[in-house]
DNA sequence: CAAACAAACTAACAAGTGTTAGTTATGTGT
DNA sequence: ACACATAACTAACACTTGTTAGTTTGTTTG
């Protein structure tokens, strides 16, 4: 484990910063206050402000593409590939909260990697739906709106940022088994 | 049906705008381009744009309230009461999609309703957790942790801004029923 | 018609924005 | 001791920000 460079350090600050007030409201003299140094020596370390956002969404939405190429394609049954999904996101999100935070509320300020970011979302929504889809025609899953299902299931996994660091009594196995048994089976009694 | 004030129409379309982009990222003279007006012409209808946010924020948070009150207290079981706490949510949503992205995503940038808001979302988690308790100590729900059983069901609901403007087709009843059926039943078959 | 009002306008402000240029201090290997 | 890279600094830039003051325009009301 060699050590964070100062840039990595940055991005790393300024993701916090992100997930506290959003891109938008995070001055590079805010950042560079929450560094203890000057705005114009943040400028030795990095290009501009969209750069950092670039670092901190795009590594992010790569990890979760990479990810899910890997379950969609194992010969796993959808009910396993979906508690791999759930475990892919509770383990991306438990290291890295405060960059999930950017990658859920400010991807929309991306410029130049703003078409890239949203083709990764697409395909990896492509993906979990045809998992559910193969689900439902095997007799898997329950036959209902997969597109429903997805939301359901995505939406709450997407959140997990907000949440995990509130917890840090539970640990990620038991956390991403809590969140399998509700999410596949419900939460009523037979 | 009285029509609406300008001053309604200001906040409306600035929910729209806060929506796309963000409060922070939104200037009042992106606002007045939107009204077909100049920035200054804004400040005949509204005092600042923290109170348009306010505006937006606080009456959805209110909506929210008054729902759960009206819920916690009657007599329902525990699964009907959570059934008609995803009807709030789907209705208020369909409503006004636009405000529940502020709420959602710009709360942090109240100011001095800041502390009234937190107390407004601490006291629905906390009914929303007494339900769940109670129906685990009913033996209507698993014996899960009703914070991650909370955590996920609300997530979802919190989402649906995002997802229900995408769905024009499927009716809020419709909408309501299947998510009923998969947050309180899961996915699997049998 | 005159008075009052609503709602737009122009012009400007003080503060804050991301960023650049040029400079200075601090250590590191020769 | 020397040059070199690193990483901080000060000062400034051009532009954008929310907001105010004062004025004009058109409509409603007495």
């Amino acid at each position: 484990m060699k050590p964070e460079t100062r840039q990595q350090e940055i991005i790393r600050v300024a993701a916090k910063l992100f997930k506290e007030k959003g891109y938008s409201a995070v001055t590079m003299r805010d950042l560079a206050k929450a560094m203890g140094i000057k705005a114009a020596s943040l400028y030795n370390h990095i290009n501009s402000k969209q750069e950092i956002l670039n670092a901190i969404i795009i590594s992010l939405a790569e990890e979760f593409t990479d990810g899910m190429k890997q379950i969609s394609t194992s010969n796993d049954s959808c009910i396993d590939k979906l508690k791999k999904i759930i475990d892919l996101h509770v383990n991306i999100s438990s290291k890295n909260s405060y960059g999930m935070a950017s990658l859920n509320n400010d991807w929309m300020h991306l410029v130049t990697q703003l078409a890239y970011y949203k083709k990764l979302r697409s395909d990896y929504e492509n993906d979990f739906k045809t998992i559910l889809e193969r689900g439902i025609k095997a007799g898997e899953i329950v036959s209902a709106k997969p597109d429903v299902m997805m939301f359901s299931i995505l939406t709450t996994l997407r959140s997990l940022h907000i949440w995990i660091p509130k917890k840090e009594d539970i640990n990620s196995q038991e956390l991403s088994n809590n969140l399998n048994n509700i999410l596949i089976n419900g939460i009523a009694r037979n």
